[in-house]
DNA sequence: CAGTATCCCGATGGATACTG
DNA sequence: CAGTATCCATCGGGATACTG
């Protein structure tokens, strides 16, 4: 396993090392996503992520694999079909997604901010 | 309240907004030690950080504030004295922290890995 | 369809030194 | 003690265009 992210060789503790699993602009929802659809190909996701340019989504599905949460298979037939769904290790991350979904939802509200597009439930 | 981080103006949701709140290289773990803690001086909590420059301790510790998770208590003394401690709400992060921290302990296990250093528990 | 290839920018954070 | 001041390297990520 390559080091591919800034602070993955020496993890001050495991709470950070989480963290900077889950970083990413896209990450978080592409977790989503994949948790209640199940399975979904390349260019699905892609149009569930307005602003989000092929070469990030791309990146951001390519460390996720890394990190053992998605699998990604290819069909080998014309044209292109890839689909990505998560791992049962990608599975065990749910709650805490949801966790910091629910946290962040109250600390918009206290501060008087509300969120944009509700992404994650 | 300023913009100041990248994903602030537009967060895609909640648990994103939240991920770039906790975001930064030693935000977690200040959060940990001000939370078992209680209230620590600039230095103190310095010297938990080895390898942390004071400039980032400082810009951390300053974002922090302005999410309103710690108050900066300044005493006009000499030399200088200046405490920090987290607020209500930043207590209220605690929950997600240990959460996260036990996630990524079961995490590294999984694969192989193995936490450096068990700043939170 | 599922990507690559380039180019580019701003934010983050490290190193080092200095100060009220 | 609790920071500032500078300078600099890197990285995540955006824009645009192209392809097997």
């Amino acid at each position: 396993m390559p080091k591919r992210r800034k602070y993955d060789e020496v993890p001050a503790c495991a709470m950070v090392a989480t963290l900077n699993l889950i970083n990413g602009r896209w990450k978080g929802v592409i977790l989503y996503y994949l948790l209640i659809k199940g399975t979904m190909r390349f260019n699905e996701l892609h149009r569930q992520l307005p602003g989000c340019t092929p070469r990030l989504l791309v990146k951001q599905l390519r460390e996720l694999e890394e990190d053992a949460f998605i699998t990604r298979t290819v069909y080998p037939v014309v044209p292109p079909k890839v689909e990505y769904s998560l791992t049962d290790e990608g599975r065990t991350i749910g709650p805490i997604l949801s966790q910091l979904n629910d946290w962040g939802t109250g600390w918009l509200e206290r501060r008087g901010l509300r969120p944009k597009a509700a992404a994650a439930a």
